[in-house]
DNA sequence: GCGACTTCCATTTTT
DNA sequence: TGGAAGTCGC
């Protein structure tokens, strides 16, 4: 067994361990994926049959992966019969064959987090309640933490902690509306994310037989990222595995970053209580980066009280010291990373594949993907509007949907009067209203309004008796032909395509539209050619796989030689030779939001902790004195963070700067005062060095910008060409008002602008 | 019922 | 800033 070779000794011990409760807690970079997928390997090549082992994991990408290694390992038919996937993904298969014993149709479609919050503010209005007090956002998060934690809407309300807190939080009827939300989803065969959780544990509790079934099924569970896992997937788990305890956890507890999304730190704890026999194995060799990045990461993640003992060590060897850039506007951060990316790629690095820019918000990318675009470097944002939460794509997507499943009342909301069929918004109010009172679905009282009166008038009726025959066409077909000949016949007749062809001529975004529905056809067309033997893959089997997909599980092997940029929650299990972490700022990261509560720093420390093991060469920190936020500028102190690495560990680029750099400075004498930054102690540079740092297009700025005068022309980076109209103001605060022919009249901070002057 | 217009509000991470 | 919701006139 040649693969055993390829392991340490801890690791391999793992693998070895097949049967009983087991946990491995794995550092950073420790091979954490070759142990799952030897284990798994491991146990077929012992004999143990693949369609007995269920292996979950956190993303779907995770799960192709792993299946594709394996397969190496003990050939594809074998690999594929192992149950692999996300938690999501499974139990929604699971629930395909069983949702008609717990009052849901086997079609059921899944709402996505829009869905759920269009309907909630459905009801939010249909209760006459303040959409200030219940915001759709905050009344989900509750709902959705509820669910997580196996909660149902009559124990929400007679749980009077939990009333009691919704007393103070002056939002009483949440139990009313999650209990209406509820009741919805299921008048409308629909289940969100949480569900398919929260009623696979339905299921497993209420049917012993379905239980029995799976428990003899699954025999051996395997769960990746065990830290990140919540109360409802730790009692699934718990359930599948009574009979036969063959479960192994892998997990990280330093890596636990989904605590907002209800994830459990405590799952990892109780295990010892839930399996006192259990075995623990530790792997803490680090493989992937320099000692110098293995040490600063440590050197963070040791001031968090709550974690589990172990030491993260390496053999690589030391590598350059962590770097610390400080830029003076955000435009200015993604400037500096840009050229970096650019000068390494010139000079030693082969593609740019090796390059990751990691950041805390989604928003951040802008200002790198500007400045990579104007370097002509190639790059790929992922996360972000995925490509299925496009508007044209949401559209396509919930004619299949109601197609599959005509109670989806979401998806009849978003088509019935697009394209344009002179459906309004009054016709439809009245339908939910008959609707509700009635107690059945929209598409129910559509398709009878004799039974379901609703206040429509009749050139109204005729368009819904259209639509009607329209959808019904579709569904006579649905399960007849393959899913690609239905999605091309709906996206024609609904003339869906006919309008997104007319509006092409309108602009880039048009074009942009058009094309991703094509794109999405030709998705469902490569899906229908991976079917097998005799088998039609049909609309509902891709509907299946389409709403648990992600953008990151879309990627195709080819185009691959771009720069990454991502948030560091989507890093989670990459890794990159260089990697950027900005926008290292107080408010930012660690976010505003996580600074009340020392549980919610710890995570926030974590998800730094994550960030630095991504790299595996060099690794980059990059903050900035200002930031455009919602127009305007704000201040901006440096991350508390870079405070707590190991100042032995890291090394200060920017210069600091004599005269304007004081007033950015702000905040940071103050934090900096623990001596760690070593430029401070060096006298400061002169004014005329300033030129040789490596700012690019450093604006002019130190000066009292002399050169712009009432009158003179400028350029903006955002408005373009423009006029100065007015000064106010000396010195950091002198003010331009500039006329822009395209904009009008702006006021501009000149220390932030980056005006370039014009000739006359 | 529809489109043009104004106003308001966000601002964390995602299966 | 920019997207979404609300208002108004046709």
């Amino acid at each position: 067994m040649g693969y055993l070779d390829e392991l340490n000794e801890s690791q391999r011990v793992a693998v070895e361990h097949i049967y009983g409760p087991s946990m491995v807690i794995a550092g950073a970079g420790s091979g954490k994926t070759r142990v799952l997928t030897y284990r798994i390997a491991h146990m077929v090549e012992q004999g143990i049959d693949p369609h007995n082992i269920m292996a979950l994991t956190f993303t779907n990408k995770a799960a192709k992966e792993m299946s594709e290694r394996i397969g190496k390992i003990v050939g594809g038919s074998e690999a594929k019969s192992i149950t692999m996937g996300t938690f999501h993904s499974v139990f929604s298969r699971i629930l395909r064959y069983n949702a008609d014993r717990i009052g849901f149709p086997n079609n059921f479609t899944i709402y996505d987090t829009q869905d759920s919050k269009s309907l909630i503010k459905d009801i939010i209005k249909e209760f006459s309640l303040d959409d200030k007090t219940y915001k759709p956002s905050g009344v989900f998060g509750r709902i959705s933490s509820a669910k997580n934690n196996l909660i149902s809407p009559e124990a929400y309300i007679n749980n009077t902690d939990i009333q009691a807190e919704d007393r103070m939080s002056r939002r009483p009827e949440l139990g009313r509306i999650y209990a209406q939300y509820a009741n919805r989803c299921q008048r409308a065969g629909a289940m969100d994310f949480d569900d398919l959780l929260y009623f696979t544990n339905v299921l497993l509790s209420t049917q012993p037989e379905v239980l029995h079934y799976y428990q003899q099924k699954f025999k051996y569970i395997l769960v990746d990222e065990y830290q990140d896992t919540n109360y409802a997937q730790y009692l699934i788990v718990k359930k599948l595995a009574a009979a036969y305890e063959n479960l192994c956890v892998v997990g990280d507890d330093a890596q636990s970053i989904y605590s907002f999304r209800g994830a459990n730190i405590e799952n990892i704890l109780n295990f010892r209580k839930d399996y006192p026999d259990f075995s623990l194995f530790k792997l803490e060799q680090n493989y992937r980066s320099s000692q110098n990045i293995v040490d600063a990461a440590n050197s963070v993640i040791k001031r968090n009280q709550d974690q589990i003992q172990k030491s993260v060590w390496t053999h690589n060897g030391k590598g350059n010291p962590i770097s610390i850039v400080r830029t003076l506007t955000d435009n200015e951060e993604g400037r500096v990373i840009a050229n970096k990316i650019y000068d390494l790629k010139q000079s030693k690095v082969p593609d740019y594949n090796a390059f990751a820019i990691l950041y805390r918000t989604n928003k951040q990318s802008r200002s790198f993907e500007e400045a990579l675009r104007k370097l002509n470097i190639p790059y790929k944002i992922y996360g972000g509007l995925s490509f299925y939460q496009r508007k044209e794509i949401k559209d396509v997507l919930a004619y299949f949907r109601l197609t599959a499943n005509p109670n989806d009342e979401e998806a009849l909301k978003r088509v019935i009067n697009y394209p344009k069929r002179g459906i309004g918004k009054t016709s439809i109010e009245n339908i939910i209203i008959s609707a509700g009172s009635h107690g059945v679905s929209m598409w129910d009282v559509i398709q009878n309004l004799q039974q379901y009166p609703a206040d429509i008038t009749n050139s109204t009726k005729q368009k819904l008796y259209e639509f009607v025959t329209m959808i019904r066409s579709f569904q006579a077909e649905m399960l007849k032909v393959d899913a690609y000949t239905l999605a091309e016949h709906i996206t024609r007749s609904t003339g869906i395509l006919r309008e997104l062809v007319e509006e092409k001529e309108k602009g880039p975004e048009e074009v942009e539209r058009l094309q991703n529905v094509e794109e999405l056809l030709a998705g469902i067309q490569e899906f229908v050619k991976t079917s097998e033997e005799e088998e039609l893959k049909t609309l509902p089997d891709f509907l299946l796989d389409v709403s648990l997909l992600t953008d990151a599980d879309q990627e195709k092997t080819e185009d691959r030689n771009h720069v990454s940029l991502m948030t560091i929650h989507s890093s989670k299990g990459l890794e990159y030779p260089h990697v950027y972490i900005v926008g290292m700022e107080e408010n930012l990261f660690p976010s505003q939001l996580s600074m009340s509560s020392k549980s919610d720093l710890e995570e926030e420390r974590r998800l730094f902790y994550v960030a630095l093991t991504r790299a595996m060469e060099t690794c980059t920190l990059s903050y900035t004195g200002s930031r455009f936020v919602w127009n305007q500028s704000i201040r901006c102190e440096p991350s508390r963070f870079l405070d707590e690495i190991d100042a032995s560990f890291v090394h200060h680029e920017t210069p600091m700067r004599s005269q304007q750099g004081r007033s950015l400075m702000g905040g940071m004498d103050r934090s900096f005062t623990g001596g760690l930054n070593v430029s401070l102690k060096q006298p400061s540079l002169p004014r005329s060095l300033k030129s040789l740092s490596n700012l690019p297009n450093s604006p002019s700025q130190g000066s009292d910008f002399q050169d712009i005068k009432v009158g003179t022309n400028v350029e903006h980076s955002r408005f373009g060409k423009g006029k100065v109209t007015h000064l106010d103001g000396n010195g950091a605060d002198k003010k331009a008002v500039i006329f822009f022919p395209h904009h009008g009249a702006k006021t501009v901070l000149l220390k932030f602008a980056n005006l370039v002057v014009l000739p006359d």
